[in-house]
RNA sequence: GGAGGAGUGCCCGAGUGGUUAAAGGGGACGGACUGUAAAUCCGUUGGCUUAGCCUACGUUGGUUCGAAACCAACCUCCUCCA
């Protein structure tokens, strides 16, 4: 009853449907989880971000043992209280800033040393802490730390990386021991290799975990490349767990990732390009910063049902985002937020219903790869 | 009326004889953003028949091999004194 366990309710060819269970609600599969590194999905009320559909938030390790720290959360009542979101969050273990603060850190077998982007002061981050900052914390799903390689990397380099990785999930796991209600992810690597990512999710199994993560895609990779990797690591993953994708990714990313049976999402593009200006909508991206919008009386999308779509103008955003006005950064996250819960809906109920194939491609044929200007030309 | 100062590309502003089609901002235009060091970053921004040429630093004339830069006159603006 106070667990945590993922329910399969429809199949369609690899993808899946499906709900993870836990103790502060259900996370209807295949979810994409907004991401709230630093304890707020930036521009965003918790409410509002549980609007646009959302079941589930991520958040940081690395930044929250930083500021405010993790002890004094805990001491405050946890992140759930803190940030005002009861619902299940997700927290990422850091490992993604071995990778994107490469400058600031240096990796041995105990762990990782960083410099704190903030001031610069040293800090340690190895498995044990890592998972021990995730429990006070109160997150409901606990990553494993793990090294994600840049790209590109020699076979060499990722196979010497993936087996740091898989130690450090044996001491991950063992740091995390029985938390009932709590899950524990392991992290497969292994780059763009099919073979390591099989060695990778093998070595996983064994250990045991509540969830499988691939991560270390979508890090500079074709689509191609990173679709022909889940397709090689897929079989390998216990189907009766949910597979989580991290950090992606684009709407077409998605949808091509989830036909690859991938369960959970997360990425900072609808709240990142959304502060840039970019709305992602059925038609393709949108940059509402385009000279083209001045004078467009017109909504964003006609039929979003979203607050910059219901109550404004595409010339009152782009004006908003001309001005530097934060109202540009609130209104066009959640605008962004919504359309990827649309999405994930779209995919849901298509797998429900057998289609999920068709479904994917049209999310696809909207934000196109190759040739061509990646923009949508014709607004409705 | 007298004294002094200033006029540079869409705007502000550097530059006081040659590598200056002219620094740097801003604006404008476009692009990027994938487990967030990001309300960020990058590119373009006189014209053309584009390895070159033309037009450009208030106007006109002059000095010089060569001027946005030096000289003269004029126009405009600012400050102070009457």
């Amino acid at each position: 009853m106070n667990d945590f366990r993922f329910e399969i309710t429809a199949r369609d060819g690899a993808a899946r449907g499906g709900v993870i269970r836990t103790p502060r609600g259900d996370i209807r599969t295949p979810a994409f989880m907004p991401v709230g590194t630093a304890g707020t999905v930036k521009a965003m009320l918790p409410q509002s971000v549980r609007e646009t559909g959302a079941d589930i938030l991520l958040g940081n390790t690395y930044h929250l043992m930083l500021r405010p720290g993790a002890e004094r959360i805990a001491r405050l009542g946890g992140l759930h209280r803190f940030m005002d979101w009861e619902r299940p969050i997700l927290t990422d273990s850091g490992g993604f800033q071995v990778m994107s603060l490469a400058k600031l850190r240096k990796i041995t077998e105990e762990g990782v040393r960083f410099r704190s982007h903030i001031d610069g002061h040293e800090e340690f981050l190895d498995p044990e802490r890592a998972m021990e900052i995730q429990r006070l914390l109160g997150s409901d799903i606990q990553m494993v730390l793990d090294e994600c390689p840049a790209y590109p990397a020699t076979r060499a380099d990722i196979e010497k990386s993936l087996e740091l990785s898989m130690r450090w999930a044996r001491r991950s796991k063992a740091a995390f021991g029985e938390q009932p209600g709590h899950a524990c992810f392991g992290i497969v690597q292994g780059g763009v290799f099919g073979d390591l990512r099989a060695r990778s999710a093998q070595a996983l199994r064994e250990i045991g975990f509540d969830g499988y993560a691939v991560g270390g895609l979508a890090v500079g990779e074709s689509q191609a490349a990173m679709f022909d990797t889940l397709a090689a690591t897929e079989p390998h993953l216990p189907a009766e767990r949910p597979r989580y994708l991290m950090g992606v990714g684009k709407p077409d990313d998605i949808a091509g990732a989830v036909l690859r049976g991938i369960d959970m999402f997360d990425c900072v593009l609808p709240t990142r390009s959304g502060r840039n200006g970019q709305a992602f909508t059925k038609n393709g991206p949108v940059n509402l910063r385009n000279a083209r919008f001045a004078d467009d009386s017109a909504p964003l999308e006609p039929d979003c049902a979203c607050p910059a779509c219901r109550q404004f103008s595409r010339a009152y955003l782009h004006h908003l985002v001309k001005a530097g006005e934060i109202m540009a950064s609130m209104l066009l996250t959640w605008h962004n937020l919504h359309y990827f819960q649309i999405v994930m809906a779209q995919l849901r109920a298509a797998i429900g219903e057998g289609r999920v194939a068709e479904v994917a491609a049209q999310i696809m044929a909207a934000y196109p790869r190759k040739g061509g200007e990646n923009t949508a030309e014709n607004l409705d």
